[in-house]
DNA sequence: GTGGTCTAGACCACC
DNA sequence: GTGGTCTAGACCACG
């Protein structure tokens, strides 16, 4: 089954887009101008309410990283890849710091932790490196039909 | 005013409280037999309410690492420190996965991730490091109370 | 390229369209009986969908600014720059009394209000000036070929 | 009746909400710390759908002027004075230069827009006036209460 | 009691 | 076709 997103996930759904986005601009699956898959059109390949694909695109362009069209769609903002990287690596920095804190007081040696880090990234089986790819294909797909 | 717990964080008190107790064992703080604070008067310490206290002491006795002796007071159940150190290993991995896997789709390399944690486990300024020490010294007061 | 809408703006583009005709006429940048550039010719230029500048076409003639002689084109309606000019100066006054509120509820005083009109209005730099002009030398242009 | 917004205004239900509050604290009717009206209080009171007040809620918590307490409420952020105050006259000079824009466009002079500025100051019957209050004083009720 | 999330379905404006 | 807005009602977590 190709449904991206985890309904039984604690984090969100529209979180869980919103994400996906900012990752896919991070990473540069998506860049400027591209156009993202409409709101119907992705909410039927999540298998989610629209509305709930509406909030995170909505959110995402109060926060500067998409901008609609009437009647048009929704697109990547221009010169948003700099500031969307650095968003990301500031959250992934925060939260690293925090689970590395914890570890540390749970007593965990700093070599430990570094082995699950080298074996998570190995790891292709996870929530955020899929369903990026998977919206960003469908935005091609759509930019493309 | 010394309050142990960051209300403004999106991480439920209660599970702020459970997490610093776990990690107390789990590091040593608190060993078995220790006597932990009332809720009525780490409620008042922390400056939340009764019943996020009462949650989190019933959360963890359901879990296997408290006791309740009527009258007395709370204590640390003999033989967690093992169960417990898995518990927060379990927990510390998982969430270790999680944000390896975003940082690998935002397309940070593994070494940058490397070196953040390697730079995290240097400092001390962290949630878990402090707050469990409050909990587990106003343990040994009320002990001594 | 010198477009003449902002396709980013939250006002419609048939809209601003609608608007530059009428400023255009108010200001008398346009007179009766001028000829407005054609459907297609107008949205290749404004690189709009011809539905979005027919349907401003219609508006306009609905409101009695244009009529249409059919295989020869749109044209300024007669005696229409006094109507225009109430029409303009209804929305305008409308609006400022909105903006004006919005001042006042904010803590502005009026007299920084007035100031800021004094130095709008000595500005060139506005999108209700430059593009009436664009629309109104198209007129002529059309007229001519 | 006392129904603070206009459903039949073009601008969006959610959106005039968060003006209202904007507006308030931007003119101190609403500080640092103070607590808003629950979402079903102020939903009832303005006869909207409690989604609709979320969603305001929501809207501005994003833009940090709001913090949310689980399960306690929303509250004023500290120290959003300024920032809010800086953000409505920013919209509001960006407006009021618009206007005034297009005023000279169609050819009104400047004696008359201060004219009109003048009388809609003095004026209160206006959609942003008597909201604020509303729920400025909706929220020191429920402080109280 | 509080807000958060999601669903289902409606109506609208725009292109 | 596109997104925007609103409603009604449900369930959940938190305090």
């Amino acid at each position: 089954m190709l449904s991206s997103v985890d309904i039984t996930s604690n984090v969100a759904v529209y979180a869980q887009i919103e994400n996906h986005v900012q990752f896919a601009i991070a990473s540069g699956r998506l860049v400027s101008g591209d156009q993202l898959p409409s709101v119907r059109e992705l909410s039927e390949r999540l298998n989610v309410n629209p509305n709930t694909v509406a909030k995170a695109y909505r959110d995402l362009e109060v926060m500067g990283l998409l901008y609609t069209r009437r009647g048009m769609g929704v697109f990547i903002e221009k010169g948003v890849e700099q500031k969307c990287r650095e968003n990301c690596y500031k959250r992934i920095g925060s939260r690293l710091h925090e689970v590395v804190a914890e570890a540390r007081s749970a007593g965990m040696p700093l070599d430990d932790i570094i082995d699950i880090a080298r074996k998570a990234y190995e790891l292709d089986s996870d929530p955020y490196v899929e369903t990026p790819n998977a919206i960003a294909s469908l935005a091609k797909q759509s930019a493309k039909g």
